[in-house]
DNA sequence: GACATTGTTCGATGTTCGTCGATCATAGAA
DNA sequence: TTCTATGATCGACGAACATCGAACAATGTC
């Protein structure tokens, strides 16, 4: 595919993540990674067109929050938790509750 | 001044919230304000004009994270953190002491 | 009443964002 | 090689956003 890019640890910016999780397709996104497993990219149902899908993962990707693992034609997704973690100490552990509470209010 | 209104609990969003915190100039904001105490307006020191000063805390009190009180020409601000808890426990536990952090960096 | 202070609102400008359909590039299958 | 499936990229659109200066409203002071 493409020179997918990943910001290393240091870089990762706070105002950028959290506005990367500032969007109700990419938190829904981010809902269905977040208990650490990795998913491929047609298991991710979020009610937009695979273009925009493809945006809101590339605007996870290059926030830090995902990471993308190529393989053939397809690619897989998952949380990057232990970086982030790494990073910003407890910002997942007190977001992804929230993220996943927020499922059964829509 | 003006009716200046703020979301009840059952009404914070997530993603509202999270947008909101996603901006260099509101988390720096959200950062004088950290330690719970109540600031007047003018302490706020971030480098736009009061136009965007207005706007930003208009943006920050639409999505449940600050409360403004008015006292004759004058207002303070300060941080919902016991609202924001009930509706998302653990959540700016875990956000604050990253943009805490992150003072420290720019 | 006249003036000063504080913060909001308005209008405008340029930028970024979310969305889509169409096209393209890559890898696997027939 | 030809066909197919998978995602990324492109171009375009309207909406939302960050920013500013100027004008405004409300309160306090002289």
């Amino acid at each position: 595919m493409k020179t997918t890019h990943h910001p290393a640890v240091a870089q990762l910016s706070l105002p950028t993540v959290l506005s990367a999780l500032g969007d109700p397709v990419r938190l829904r996104i981010v809902r269905s990674l977040a208990d650490g497993r990795e998913l491929g990219w047609g298991e991710l149902t979020v009610p937009v067109g695979k273009s925009t899908l493809s945006h809101h993962l590339k605007v996870l990707r290059a926030a830090g929050v995902t990471r993308t693992r190529e393989e053939g034609t397809r690619c897989y997704v998952r949380l990057r938790l232990d970086d982030l973690e790494q990073r910003f100490p407890g910002l997942m552990a007190g977001v992804l509750p929230a993220v996943v509470a927020e499922a059964g209010e829509e």
